[in-house]
DNA sequence: CACCTCATATACCAAATCGGGATATTTTAA
DNA sequence: TTAAAATATCCCGATTTGGTATATGAGGTG
């Protein structure tokens, strides 16, 4: 998953966008470690967050553009 | 998802979907109704199977092209 | 109708996975 | 070098998962 590297390119720490998606920071971590899966439905707020599309969350394309 | 609607399109049984991707009968018919959330990894298998986005199986788009 | 077959859904349960709180570790900046 | 901020990890109760077995439903046939 490409978290963290959207969360750098924004310089949002893991306490802002846990607090901005009601989720906790050591949650986010573990996403971004892979400790973790989300569910579906996080996914999808997740990518909503960052404005890209699942799959370019998910790194299966290059293009981040949501439809 | 679209797992049904994608599935009944090319009118495939539960059970014959479930043996090309190595799961149960019953998982499938939990994914369809609701019942239960694939992980993700089994999310993109899915879409894989059927060959569409991750994005259109989850219904965010109504364009199936895969990147 | 009675019965069979195939397709799909559901109940129960052990096992796996999850998130929260607390804390440890790492990084950054003064 | 020290403090603060950021990130990772431990423990644990709670939730969620998939498997087996079984129920339900939809068509077809005699």
């Amino acid at each position: 998953m490409r978290i963290k590297q959207l969360r750098s390119s924004k310089n949002i720490s893991q306490l802002k966008m846990a607090m901005d998606l009601s989720l906790n920071q050591n949650t986010i971590s573990r996403y971004e470690t892979g400790a973790r899966e989300p569910s579906i439905s996080e996914l999808i707020r997740i990518a909503e967050y960052f404005d890209v599309s699942v799959d370019y969350l998910l790194e299966l394309t290059d293009n981040p553009k949501r439809a």
